[in-house]
DNA sequence: ATGAAAGCGCTAACAA
DNA sequence: TTGTTAGCGCTTTCAT
């Protein structure tokens, strides 16, 4: 068997109970024999036993992180590295471990929360997500277990929730607002699924944008879709299909620009000549599309940074409620906008 | 506090040790005096606790994941979620949970490797990655702890770990002599880390083909980096800017090639016309690229699912000695290749 | 087929 | 400042 606490005590001439406060460094025990403990537990070898602690007080020092639904290719997003390399950079720091949800459908992520909780798997959880209705929030929520959340709860009701987010509505309106600048009039909007918050937010901005000044939204300008590059691909040639082709696109998310921008040069259609784009996200690979791409960074290792920042605040306090952090985002010029070019041989 | 086995023993008229056998299901159990517990454990809602049980059997059902570096932005890699995808479709099937390193440096992950197996917190590790010269796969070894490795030891004595691997000198032979077969004669190797085998590997296969075909390899045609995009746009300047420039390149990593097709056009060469390309892994995103690359698939999904299996069949049967499975790869012909053009004013 | 009891390795309240 | 002791919640012999 392992080296347990009392060979260490035994050899140390001390209490088992003296060796524990020695690992939690507790300023009760002397320097005097603190070291001689120490000693014996480095002769020995000694390393703690990570499940008897957490069984005896109550605490795994590991942190949940669920993500959305695994099964389809949403997953390959660089978003999800990105998010869990800062949440991971807090949580080393602070000393706390990851432990990683494994369902690839709603339902066997509910189940798998609630193992977590209800077997004392993890302190805390942090959701990658935000869905509009969902049911693991409201679970977590009236368990009153520690967690936070990447984007904002749909129902305002629960506005007293942790999150961290970024002000998509305002993203998407701003974006909006600069390809209306650039003389476009016909702009198209490339949404993610519509269950996510972010979508919806995103969506709000972009019809605010266009109400400001003055004009309508056009049904068939606004298209959503789940799948990353199919969904790309596809909402192009709906909306290059149409009488009046939109001459700007504004796309969810940087890899449905990839597809977005494979399709049109599929088309022989020119970016920005022909088309202007602006997508979201930033990730580090979309400065290397063809040409690179205009997009708003949402600085995602922020946001997973803070989610585990402020979830590990509350479990460490939860007397102070929740927390809400709003990280700014920045827009990113690059080359696939530019002023519309008015076509001479058009007529209204 | 929660309930424990004994307030459903005590519900269910029963002792806490028959509230256990139920729960692992003995046989050994009256079908009438399971039911009666059942009901028990539904009526207080009762969920066993992880720790305890794990103290008392000595086995976590968890498995840690353990990530090259994390520092730098190699990490955004969508090779790393879809791996991940593979190894957690399996874990969730056999009811494991997933445990990810936090590292940043080669030392912390060293250090965290050793509180994984020390401490107990699971019961095997896969590491996404082989270095040459590996610490930890050294230190799983001595410890005779169960783990399994996506890539190979480089060290031949090491042969009787548990690896999951793609032939990567094959693939980079066969890419090597498809490009030759097209005519090119002057084929740079645009390679990753050194550290890692798979480079060593890929390496080696272009130099097997290149000898095969009574060709020299030459120096200056061959670049390591480390870095995904600054990488394969700084490998570009170096190569283009060589008295006879490379008509072709094979290029370590889809996402470097994103890179390497992007300084290509700054500097108005034409992919493929100027330049053929083919690279490794086909990661979602590279069939957006413009033109679409032409890559060889390794199967990323297959890579994990199979580390993921062997483990696990190593932590329940540690008898049976050390399994090898190598995942096929397959080359996905796109657009980034063609025939060398020859160049009528070229002189020799 | 079931119960009693020891123990997994550690923490924490209470004593000294 | 340190020791004693009673758990944490579960599993598992050993009885019955």
């Amino acid at each position: 068997m392992a080296v347990t606490i009392k060979d260490v005590a035994k050899l140390a001439n001390v209490a088992p109970s003296t060796v524990s406060r020695v690992i939690a460094n507790s300023p009760r025990i002397s320097e005097r024999t603190k070291e001689t403990v120490r000693e014996a537990m480095k002769e020995l070898g000694y390393h703690p036993n990570f499940n008897a602690r957490s069984l005896a007080n109550k605490s795994t020092n590991t942190i949940g992180i669920v993500m959305p639904n695994s099964a389809n290719k949403t997953f390959q997003n660089p978003f999800f590295p990105e998010v869990i390399r800062g949440i991971s950079s807090k949580a080393h720091q602070l000393e706390y471990g990851l432990y990683l949800s494994t369902g690839q459908t709603e339902a066997e992520i509910f189940e798998e929360v609630q193992h977590m909780v209800q077997g004392k798997r993890v302190d805390g959880i942090i959701l990658l997500y935000s869905r509009v209705d969902d049911k693991v929030v409201d679970y977590l929520y009236k368990e009153n277990f520690p967690f936070s959340v990447i984007g904002r709860p749909y129902d305002e009701k629960k506005r007293d929730i942790t999150f961290v987010n970024n002000d998509n509505f305002k993203a998407a309106k701003t974006v909006t607002e600069y390809l209306l600048l650039l003389g476009h009039k016909n702009i198209a909007f490339i949404g993610g699924n519509l269950d996510f918050v972010v979508t919806v937010d995103h969506m709000e901005g972009y019809r605010k944008a266009l109400s400001n000044a003055g004009m309508e939204l056009l049904d068939d300008y606004v298209v959503f879709h789940e799948e990353l590059q199919e969904g790309g691909q596809e909402a192009v040639i709906d909306l290059m299909s149409l009488n009046d082709p939109p001459t700007a696109m504004i796309v969810a998310d940087d890899i449905m620009t990839f597809g977005v921008m494979r399709m049109l040069s599929e088309m022989e259609m020119k970016v920005p000549d022909d088309v202007s784009i602006i997508s979201f996200n930033n990730v580090m690979i979309s400065e290397l599309s063809s040409p690179p791409m205009t997009t708003v960074d949402i600085h995602i290792y922020n946001l997973g940074f803070e989610a585990c920042n402020l979830l590990i605040d509350q479990i460490l306090h939860p007397e102070t409620g929740s927390k809400q952090v709003l990280i700014p985002h920045k827009m990113i010029k690059r080359q696939t906008t530019q002023k519309l070019i008015q076509n001479v041989t058009s007529t209204s």
